[in-house]
DNA sequence: TTCTTACTGATTTTT
DNA sequence: TCAGTAAGAA
């Protein structure tokens, strides 16, 4: 609040700037000419074009700083706008370490949702919103557009919710409110987009509540319709930052855009070869017409590398290069070629997990003349999440640490948003989303039947959804065990709502008692699943959560807004991601497994954007690639178990874009891999690729080792063992070897997990306590004893 | 109302 | 293959 408020109190830089300007600013020194360009071009519009690992960041905050320093701002009227709460706590600690001193921090330096939220709040009124309105998160959002899609009678199957939530988002990226929808639109969802898209924000409006795109949908509309309003803003923020700008959606660009109209000192920082967010709104053209939207612009490139070798660089330039629509950028690196990307080619994806395995194992202990790389300095990256699983069977069979980044996140796990929905109504009783989600859980006998009627009796006299129920109860609407539990629940709901205002306990006590007394830790506690002691714990770690946090509408503010996982794991562990989660991250050597012509560039992406959605799938190579430092190993197979089919896959076309003179073909090992036959090669051959493309992967192909005798050993059991049924083979040798009992206590090996402990026997199943893997419910036949894991054919 | 079985269809993810 | 959902049985 204060930040805004002293709006009038300040009177222009005069004395206070003129002593500032007179400080050092060792921040300057070490910055190449081109970033110092970039810090010290304060006035005006600037473009940072900064390529991967060209010390963007630093860049950044050494403009804030120097803005700071030099009296031209002071830290409440630089607006600083980042994707990720992550990038923006970076940056604000960056910018504390540069300055070296206690300024009061930044309070406009956050994410676009993070500062829109802050700045609805106060102007919530103009779009028909209270300012403690709530923020909607998915689950929310699709259970809202669920009711709405089966009041209006749609058939749910034919036209999911779930597609339209999909269409209502991307307007919303688009910044098009219901009354703005293009004709071009009109046919969206069976004709009734539009009209259901109406009914949704009026909803919203009712509930006094946003999902993450109003926040700046409505922040846009205000700005629109209240110039009074946005001229304020722009007084108040001298200068803006973006971080990231390639992402950046319509509206977002448009709020940018109102904000920087006044005296345009905007900066906008971004790599549009590094544009990998089209699918969910980011338009490149943004970046693409920066010069034109800001005439005059500086532009600065930031080109000089200071992550990658010469051979890296090279390899991710020529990927790069294919690309149509640039603004081009050449990186170059000071540092030494070292050692060229490595390309390998195997049979399988099994093998090729194998092999990576192996590599990484031996990458540790540091072979190849190399010194030892510790496994936190090693990534994997794929396309798709679900190539992870194959790493991580692999792994845990062999006992290499890793961790997977990406996953469900803490705050969207079933038992927090639970938990999150009783506090949300200690909170406030008028929130029905919340009532809806726990008002039969844990079970209290109230069905399909029992909600209808209450949010009938809601409806009619016009109150919420706890009042509803209360009419139900008292008026003998409900009976029985569910009316019981229901009347028990609805005087829950008070008692806590008077606990809260009278401030008797401490929140976290407070939190607890609801937990408790609804009966929501009861009924995990009762549940006998093998994850039911997980959710527990996460119950614990979110109510231990809360004591940093004044009160519980503190904490529900700040979960809305960041759902990290803010979880790290210690040790040293290999790390699994996706590619788009690695964007921003470096790691000494990277692996880039999965590289076939439909799985990357994937298949569905070509077929829904064609050459734009193959462009993006390209920049993502290009990213996945410039994450390393030192060693780079791209793979791909022959054979791929595809939803359970196996296909013989091609290697992507990317492959054959790699310039020849920084990549190694790897010999597949003799014994183990390689076997791609002959046919398998020939198949290979992509028929596009004539002349001097001709080909990477011939090469791969006419290595040696494919006449060698291990290798005619492999395609020869590959014919007489089709790959399908490996597994099952497997499964049988493992079964014979374990027709004999278990004991509790008893070390056992399984396929998947590793090895553990039998904890229980109940029938044909055991559960399990693996050493990686945790407790599991399994079943016996595919268990062996551990002193016989040795038998097992691999 | 709830538990079980059959079906379908399947990237990438932040807020 | 497998997870998530929708219709059927207790």
């Amino acid at each position: 609040m204060s930040d805004f408020d002293e709006m009038d109190a300040f009177e222009g830089a005069s004395l206070s700037a003129r002593a500032m300007a007179a400080r050092p600013q060792p921040y300057l020194e070490g910055l190449n000419p081109a970033q110092r360009a970039a810090v010290e071009t304060m006035d005006g519009p600037v473009l940072m074009l900064a390529g991967a690992g060209t010390g963007k960041t630093r860049a950044l905050t050494a403009r804030i700083v120097h803005l700071l320093n030099t009296g031209r701002a002071r830290p409440n009227e630089v607006l600083a706008v980042t994707f990720t709460n992550k990038a923006a706590r970076e940056m604000k600690n960056r910018v504390g370490q540069m300055l070296g001193q206690q300024v009061e921090g930044m309070p406009w330096l956050g994410t676009f949702h993070a500062i829109c939220v802050k700045l609805l709040r106060r102007h919530a009124e103009l779009v028909g919103l209270k300012s403690n309105f709530t923020i909607l998160d998915t689950d929310d959002q699709l259970r809202l557009l669920k009711q709405l899609v089966a009041a209006e009678g749609i058939d749910d199957k034919r036209w999911p919710a779930r597609m339209l939530a999909g269409i209502i988002d991307g307007w919303k990226n688009r910044a098009l409110t219901p009354d703005k929808i293009p004709s071009a639109d009109a046919g969206a969802y069976n004709h009734r987009g539009a009209e259901i898209y109406a009914q949704y924000q009026k909803r919203l409006i009712e509930l006094n509540a946003t999902d993450f795109g109003d926040l700046l949908l409505h922040m846009v509309t205000i700005f629109q319709t209240h110039p009074d309003v946005l001229a304020q803003y722009q007084r108040w923020f001298k200068y803006i930052l973006v971080d990231e700008y390639q992402d950046t959606n319509v509206a977002q660009y448009l709020w940018l855009r109102l904000l920087a109209q006044g005296h345009k000192n905007i900066c906008c920082v971004g790599d549009d070869d590094q544009s990998i967010y089209g699918w969910r709104g980011a338009e490149v053209g943004n970046i693409l017409r920066f010069e034109k939207d800001f005439p005059g612009a500086h532009v600065v490139r930031l080109e000089q590398n200071y992550r990658s070798t010469g051979h890296i660089l090279g390899a991710a330039a020529g990927v790069i290069d294919a690309n149509k629509k640039r603004l081009g950028k050449t990186l170059f690196t000071a540092g030494e070629d070292g050692e060229q990307v490595r390309l390998i080619g195997h049979w399988d994806g099994e093998e090729e997990a194998r092999w990576i395995g192996e590599e990484i194992e031996s990458m540790q202990r540091g072979t190849r003349g190399l010194d030892p790389i510790p496994l936190n300095s090693m990534a994997i990256l794929v396309r798709a999440s679900h190539q992870m699983r194959a790493f991580e069977d692999r792994f845990l069979t062999i006992g290499l640490p890793y961790r997977v980044i990406g996953g469900p996140r803490f705050y969207e796990r079933l038992e927090v948003r639970d938990a999150m929905a009783y506090f949300r109504l200690a909170v406030s009783q008028d929130d029905d989303l919340a009532f809806e989600r726990i008002v039969n859980t844990p079970k209290r006998g109230l069905g399909d039947k029992a909600v209808q009627m209450i949010q009938m009796t809601a409806r009619s006299n016009g109150v919420n959804l706890v009042e509803g129920a209360r009419i139900c109860v008292e008026g003998g609407l409900i009976k029985g065990k569910g009316g019981n539990a229901l009347r028990e629940l609805v005087q829950g709901l008070d008692r806590w709502h008077q606990q809260l205002r009278d401030e008797a306990d401490t929140h976290i006590e407070l939190a607890e008692m609801i937990l408790d007394e609804s009966g929501y830790t009861g009924h995990w506690q009762n549940m006998k699943t093998p994850e039911a002691p997980g959710r527990l714990e996460n119950l614990k770690e979110l109510v231990n959560a809360l004591e940093n946090f004044e009160n519980l509408q503190g904490f529900l503010e700040h979960v809305s807004l960041i759902m990290d996982n803010a979880k790290e794991d210690e040790g040293d562990m290999v790390t699994i991601m996706t590619l788009h989660g690695a964007k921003g991250l470096e790691f000494p050597a990277v692996f880039l497994p999965g590289w076939e012509d439909g799985i990357f560039p994937s298949q569905r992406s070509m077929d829904e954007s064609g050459l734009k959605g193959l462009e993006e799938e390209r920049r993502l190579a290009y990213v996945g690639i410039t994450r390393a430092e030192r060693h780079c190993t791209i793979s791909f197979v022959s054979n791929r178990l595809i939803f359970g089919r196996w296909q013989s896959q091609m290697p992507s076309r990317f492959i054959d874009e790699l310039p020849e003179e920084h990549v190694e073909v790897l010999t597949p090992p003799g014994l183990y891999g390689g076997n791609f036959g002959a046919a398998g090669m020939a198949a290979q051959a992509n028929p596009a690729s004539e002349g001097l493309a001709s080909d990477l992967h011939e090469r791969v192909a006419s290595a040696d080792v494919y006449n060698s005798p291990g290798w005619r050993r492999l395609q020869q059991r590959s014919q007489q063992r089709p790959v399908s049924q490996s597994k099952e083979a497997r499964g049988m040798t493992i079964d014979l070897s374990a027709t004999s009992s278990f004991t509790t206590g008893e070390r056992v090996f399984h396929q998947k997990f590793g090895y553990g402990e039998v904890m229980e026997i109940e029938g044909d199943k055991l559960v399990i306590e693996f050493d990686k893997a945790g407790e599991k419910k399994v079943v016996g036949k595919f268990i062996v004893s551990a002193d016989k894991a040795n038998d097992v054919p691999f």
